[in-house]
DNA sequence: CTGAAAGCGCTTACAG
DNA sequence: CTGAAAGCGCTTACAG
């Protein structure tokens, strides 16, 4: 129990709203008085207690806005328990989380669901943008124009007034796998890799940093694709079959989205299933159970609860206590696992 | 902004003590009136909001003690910043965490220390117990007769009546050692363990871990050791080059817990740094520096920072809500990390 | 068994 | 510029 509001304003002979004004810096008080009032509170040891500034605040009622894109694939369904972990804790605080989720990927339901957000009377964003002009352009009016904080979260747009973006940093993924992937064949071979989409920048950037990692790293592995399956199994299996037709020596393979199954059952029809060294991303689909059973060899992944969970607590400590996110760029955390780190549940 | 308590009292037309004394259970009401209060508090979908709750509890004043060993430890340094976290947050709920901290390993201090809190009068601990009889005895006295809960971090004893266990499964971190090592020498060779402590459980778990999932998965491979090197550079050194020494054809070197720098500088006398493939724990010390100049492969670890938060808050949850903690054994994640995923700072 | 009132620590109109 | 008072949502003695 500290020292309270209360007893500052008796050791400095005046009332609460007196302190409050002082130690707030909301003027309306002689300067000499609020000085006076400072160092006692500070000689005091005075910190503020926030559940008495958060209850008397909770009128005020923050609002913060999410909007979400694919809203219906594995990833952002785990994102989405973040961002409701976080709107309970945001709740528990007297503020409100508005969710909007998108199913697919749309720039015209990017916008307007930002202004449904607005008339919503929301003070802050937190969204997955898209990297088109329109969208760009309309965070920035919502930024400098209404000054309604934008925070892009799971993938970035550049050159925005986006407050700071929370996410992987997909280059260093790639790269991690081709670490990874360098060691799994010895330092040489032939490496496949096969993306997701050519027009996805987080999947393209994965696929550069695995090669430009490997041919720095690794010369002797000879790098194959990349193929693009489009996150579909029969697709992926297709690209497999023909890559195992025509390079029967293939030693690896470098899936960086989803179409797992369809690669471990064309290895699996050539018997190379945990013959040839797979390395795929994400924790979501098929991809636990491939490991288990050794036809992937590591995962690379992300965390999607802290994905959806740290930008909207970002956002409220912005507007509740004013404290300014630490750095524009906040890398989440690249995993590795083996069959043996799983985790349960 | 949800539903309060005088909304459902007005409702119910009674008054918000009575809504209090149905919603939680505190007797004092005639069952029919708590039935029908409840009923009506669910049809309002109302949530207890934590801050009304926590303000008028804070005179309460829950204590939460928290004893740490060989407190002078990096690690142990790095799980007290994840303990001061959950101090603040614990404090701006108007709680209190009182932390002992014990320089090295001691019974005699643990148990003083354990009376220490009980003096000061919290009504939990979290404590890095030590496995040694008069000390398990005393954490069932205190769970016991004292009615004061007691959770274990970072090591377990078994068979005392602690509520739960947060920390490292140092079994599966073994394991999980073992099939990257498999994987980096190809499946066949010599492979060394070096250890710290033969007294230490968690290392012999490792050490356990590693040597029967190696046995199991990749017979070809050839175990040597444990040696142990007490966690002393010098110590490690010396084995070390007693190894490469001995066997100039060694594979793999799996180091559980400190003493890189010694095994890395008699590998590089010999010529052998980044040839032998090398696997160390934690991500203290040198271990950073030398994953990244390729001395070390792969480095396991596990987060120091939620080994101390967790258990401060699982005793808070406790205290504060009745939140009973979701399992016994709460194993934390383990970390593999390659030198693309160093975190930054 | 039930109600009215005070209080937790802070903020915020409203007077003066 | 300053103070007195009401209020945020909940809990808790104290009466009855």
């Amino acid at each position: 129990m500290g020292v309270t509001i209360r007893q500052i304003a008796e050791a400095a002979g005046v009332s609460r709203g007196t302190v409050d004004r002082a130690l707030n810096n909301r003027g309306r008080i002689r300067p000499e008085v609020a000085e006076r009032i400072r160092k006692i509170a500070k000689e005091m040891g005075y910190r503020p207690n926030q559940l008495g500034r958060a209850l008397s605040m909770s009128k005020n009622n923050i609002k913060i806005g999410v909007i979400l894109q694919s809203a219906e694939t594995p990833f952002m369904h785990e994102l989405l328990k973040g961002v409701e972990a976080a709107r309970e804790e945001v709740d528990s605080l007297g503020g409100t989380v508005l969710v909007y989720k998108i199913p697919h990927i749309s720039q015209s339901d990017t916008i307007s669901a930002m202004e449904l957000m607005r008339e919503e009377g929301v003070s802050a964003i937190a969204m997955v943008p898209i990297d088109e002009e329109k969208v760009k352009e309309r965070i920035n009016l919502f930024v400098e124009e209404y000054h309604i904080p934008v925070i892009t979260f799971n993938s970035d747009v550049k050159d925005t007034k986006r407050l700071c973006f929370v996410g992987q940093n997909a280059l260093q993924c790639g790269r991690a796998a081709a670490g990874l992937m360098g060691e799994l064949v010895g330092g040489k071979g032939k490496v496949a890799v096969i993306s997701g989409y050519s027009t996805n920048t987080s999947l393209s950037n994965r696929v550069l940093g695995f090669q430009t990692e490997v041919e720095k790293r690794y010369p002797r592995i000879q790098l194959l694709g990349p193929e693009y399956c489009y996150e579909e199994n029969p697709r992926a299996e297709k690209i497999t079959e023909k890559l195992l037709e025509q390079y029967p020596d293939l030693k690896g393979i470098y899936l960086t989205s989803h179409g797992e199954e369809g690669v471990c059952s064309a290895m699996r029809k050539y018997g190379k299933a945990g013959k040839i060294k797979m390395i795929a991303n994400d924790f979501m689909g098929k991809n636990y159970e491939l490991l288990r059973e050794g036809s992937i060899h590591f995962l690379i992944g992300q965390d999607a609860r802290i994905q959806g969970y740290e930008p909207v607590m970002i956002l409220f400590r912005l507007l509740f206590n004013g404290e300014e996110p630490e750095r524009e760029l906040q890398y989440t955390e690249i995993y590795i696992r083996n069959e043996y780190t799983i985790p349960e549940v």
